[in-house]
DNA sequence: AGCACA
């Protein structure tokens, strides 16, 4: 007899979403979407991010990409990749997205659960939606900021590029200025871009200066070669822009 | 550990 029963259980088809647990449950739920989202969106245009907060599926998240190629290169690129201090665990999803469904044409609307019942009365206004939807921000005049995109009168620099002020470049040292990052992009985001290079040390951001961060390394060696592998990597197809940092 | 679609 030979051993034909292959991997007991664990046999999901490869499709557009992945499935991801081991997250570090202490994260918002907010940030943790929008690291997810700028993370994974290298791999390939992303549909939606899930995330919930509820006892059972704490600590896990589904990202639905456009292709079933760049969930399969998430998975490959990322399975244990260290992310919030925990390895991420990701594998496909077991069944098909609603997004993805609806797209389709498959989609059939499931019966609600009537376990919970709603406050009545208030009905809050559904301002910000909790779920990060990147057809706004692919269709947004403003890449990288994520809903409505604000009026164009208010977007001083449409595309999220900001002028470079002409002032003389620091010298080459240990520490990278990092600009151009999409406003809410999360030091983990910047973090996991710059933690395969040798000498990484810490990502340093500032809230009130969004779209900025910088990147310490051991000496200016390992900067620099970082700043070359990472020069113009997109996150949200913003560029980042990398110069050594002002000491 | 836990596979949903606020």
């Amino acid at each position: 007899m030979e051993m034909q029963e292959a991997n007991q259980g664990s046999e999901v088809s490869p499709n557009q979403t992945i499935y991801i647990n081991n997250l570090n449950e202490k994260v918002k739920l907010d940030e943790l979407k929008k690291s997810l989202n700028a993370v994974f969106s290298q791999f390939g245009k992303i549909l939606e991010v899930l995330a919930f907060k509820t006892l059972k599926h704490k600590g896990q998240a589904w990202v639905v990409f456009e292709s079933a190629e760049s969930a399969s290169t998430a998975i490959a690129k990322m399975n244990g990749f260290p992310f919030y201090d925990k390895p991420m665990r990701i594998q496909f999803a077991k069944t098909k997205s609603d997004v993805v469904a609806k797209a389709d044409g498959t989609f059939v609307p499931r019966e609600k659960r009537k376990r919970h019942e709603e406050k009545g009365g208030k009905k809050k206004k559904e301002q910000h939606h909790d779920s990060t939807q990147m057809g706004n921000a692919m269709n947004s005049a403003y890449p990288g900021v994520y809903g409505a995109a604000p009026p164009l009168s208010q977007v001083p620099y449409p595309g999220g590029v900001k002028p470079i002020l002409p002032e003389a470049p620091a010298p080459p040292n240990n520490i990278l200025f990092v600009q151009n990052l999409p406003h809410d992009t999360t030091p983990m985001t910047v973090q996991m871009l710059f933690y395969q290079y040798q000498g990484f040390k810490e990502v340093r951001m500032v809230e009130a200066k969004p779209g900025i961060a910088f990147v310490e390394f051991a000496d200016e060696m390992q900067s620099t070669v970082a700043m070359q592998g990472l020069q113009g990597f997109k996150i949200l197809q913003n560029p980042m822009l990398i110069t050594y940092a002002k000491k």
